[in-house]
DNA sequence: CAGAATCCTATATGATACTG
DNA sequence: CAGTATCATATAGGATTCTG
């Protein structure tokens, strides 16, 4: 065990867990210029099925990254915001999406060299 | 689709995908100080078998994140080193760790007080 | 040594229906 | 509205064996 990354419970591998995750990040991206609702959140991730997103969504809440607040109201109003650890976790978000911007292409060319040659 | 991470294969949900994945990002890791052959990889990433680990390799090959040399001897030695763009994703990760390392704490506390809480 | 082939299981995820 | 409960399945991943 060289580096603590080889660990399964070390820090990098617990964040790498939740980055990986894709719903995560969506909801993440989602929050990023606002509280939303749960319905909001339904609608406009697509794909995701309500248990997913209920899943993710106590994910992230447990690890502190977004706040739940229930309004007592009928019908009932949930939402979801992110918190201060959660707003700094997205500008870890927004460097991936500038490296991975600044060098699909040559992820693009490598695949398609790879491919041709074999 | 409201903005580009929303897609499956927008360049962020790729970029995404091979940085969640486990085994990828501790060979890039273990190859940031130096190319390291196939067995040596097998041995110090604990836990590896040999299927995903060439998988892997495979995977990070085509993405044209590391390379792999064939030396023509008996027996055979396969080398494999990142490439440059496999290290400039290398300081993605280490940006990863970064952010993990200064902030694990405040995310192992709000589990604690989640768990409790409930 | 480097990896391919095979078999098998666990977990993640999806679809759907229901409820306070 | 905001979930929970249940069922079904796909597929990622692990263990093992074999070979150029």
């Amino acid at each position: 065990m060289e580096t603590s990354v080889y660990a399964k419970d070390c820090p990098s591998r617990q964040i790498l867990d939740r980055i990986g995750d894709t719903w995560s990040v969506l909801v993440v991206v989602m929050l990023a210029d606002g509280a939303h609702r749960y319905t909001e959140l339904a609608k406009r991730i697509e794909g995701v099925s309500p248990k997913m997103l209920t899943q993710t969504l106590r994910g992230l809440e447990r690890d502190g990254l977004i706040s739940r607040t229930v309004h007592p109201v009928v019908p009932p109003r949930v939402d979801y915001a992110l918190t201060s650890l959660g707003q700094s976790l997205y500008g870890l978000v927004e460097g991936l999406e500038k490296w991975a911007e600044a060098h699909i292409d040559d992820v693009q060319a490598a695949r398609v060299a790879y491919d041709s040659g074999v």
